[in-house]
DNA sequence: CATGCGATCCGCT
DNA sequence: GCGGATCGCATGC
């Protein structure tokens, strides 16, 4: 049985776990928790997106309204709008400036049975708690995350959404291959997912 | 189970 | 105008 509690019931991760570059970070917020309130996710699955040396990239070409959190600084939530439709989470990572982010891409749902009914009726197309937040924009759906999100400290205690660690370490061994759903860049192995976990996107 | 497509936003061509 | 860091439904095997 997974550990039950509130979402502050975790103290944030440090900083300086997430002012590394994207991709050395990324595998190391496997099993970090994502919060909104006392709804938690386990993050299970995760992608690096570079700065303007990432042709995958949003902040390949530069700052603009959409993209300006990536350079805001580590720690930050940068929530974008995907295919018009959906919200997708990201971690921003590196230096102020940089342009670089983690995209969160599934999570396993955790909390009370209150929250878990919750997260169901957000998404009443997930027919198993398996499909509840496995992909981007199923877990800001799940966890009730929006563009309004965007720009969040995720690292202030306080913030609605916050990124927490329960002591679980990351996996002992993580899985990586090429990220979903970019054409460019597709050498870099920069997608990072727990083995063996059901909660994976696809 | 595999493939196709619509929804509908943002940034670049 | 078009191509995405997507998802869910419809269709057809």
């Amino acid at each position: 049985m997974v550990a039950m509690g509130t979402g502050d019931t975790w103290d944030p991760v440090d900083r300086a776990v997430v002012a590394g570059d994207a991709w050395e970070v990324a595998p190391g917020l496997l099993h970090a928790l994502l919060c909104v309130g006392n709804r938690v996710g386990r993050i299970v699955e995760v992608e690096a997106y570079g700065g303007s040396d990432d042709p995958a990239s949003h902040a390949h070409r530069g700052r603009t309204d959409r993209n300006a959190t990536m350079f805001g600084g580590p720690g930050l939530l940068y929530c974008y709008r995907s295919y018009g439709i959906h919200t997708c989470a990201n971690v921003v990572t590196g230096s102020e400036g940089d342009g670089q982010a983690v995209l969160v891409r599934a999570v396993e749902p955790l909390g009370s049975e209150v929250e878990l009914t919750a997260m169901r009726s957000e998404r009443p197309a997930a027919r198993r708690t398996v499909e509840l937040a496995n992909g981007p924009g199923k877990l800001c759906e799940a966890l009730g995350i929006t563009l309004d999100d965007d720009g969040t400290d995720l690292l202030d205690p306080h913030s609605r959404v916050t990124l927490r660690s329960d002591g679980m370490a990351p996996p002992h061994r993580v899985a990586s291959g090429p990220r979903v759903g970019i054409s460019r860049a597709v050498e870099r192995p920069w997608r990072f997912w727990a083995p063996a976990i059901p909660y994976v996107s696809r």
